[in-house]
DNA sequence: TTTCAATACCTTGCAACACAAAGTATCTAA
DNA sequence: TTAGATACTTTGTGTTGCAAGGTATTGAAA
């Protein structure tokens, strides 16, 4: 129960930051509502909340990166479609870059590490 | 100068969490004092900043990761030299675990938008 | 002796983030 | 009209990285 918990904070702090990089890879590809979102995530083996989702989602648009549309649903409150703006594609790319800064450098910290 | 900033901002949060993953890395291999730490994490092009790490190690010697005894320096006051705990080298493995997860949900993630 | 710079460690206040929990609103079917 | 499912929102909490400033020790210069 306590193990389980270390895991999970530590793959909860790990997350910090990435989750915006990838709704913003998700939204590059089609536009989606949240439920997509999060199943999509949750298929990658990224486990997210709703309310970790909602409020991040109006973050980006507010800052630029998305709109959005409503659109009816078939059943239920209608659905407010995400899709990603020029200057999202644009965070977008900064961030793969960050990200893959990121990775390289802890692939130098481990390699060292391993004795080289 | 602004466009930098947010670049600065992107790698600050994606670094959240992953941090403590690189100080336990690098103190399994050989014990280390702050300036040390600091100086490997900027050769692996992590930059960070001595208001980050000291209160990251006094968060991770209070957790009984590490353990630390002080030394005399040649020149100026003494240094504190920390090492890894058994019980930071069982974290550590956690948390290359997570890490190894992360990579992996993040290739698929992109992965899917290269049309797979 | 006093003063200065370098080294090393520590503290405070702040903003961003993920999350749990609870709340609001819409639609359908019983 | 009531119950359930769907969808979106809000509030409060704890953690994190960071900028900025502070404290303490040492050796050398004035």
């Amino acid at each position: 129960m306590k193990a389980d918990n270390i895991s999970d904070n530590i793959r909860s702090q790990m997350r910090k930051g990435v989750l915006e990089y990838c709704i913003l890879s998700i939204l590059s590809r089609k536009e989606a509502y949240a439920s997509t979102i999060l199943q999509e995530l949750k298929d990658a083996n990224m486990l997210v909340v709703e309310g970790t989702i909602y409020p991040l989602l109006i973050r980006q648009k507010n800052q630029g990166l998305l709109s959005y549309r409503w659109e009816e649903s078939p059943q239920g409150p209608p659905r407010k479609y995400y899709c990603i703006t020029d200057k999202g594609l644009e965070q977008l790319k900064e961030m793969d870059a960050s990200w893959n800064e990121l990775v390289s450098s802890i692939e130098t910290i481990k390699n060292k590490n391993a004795g080289i």
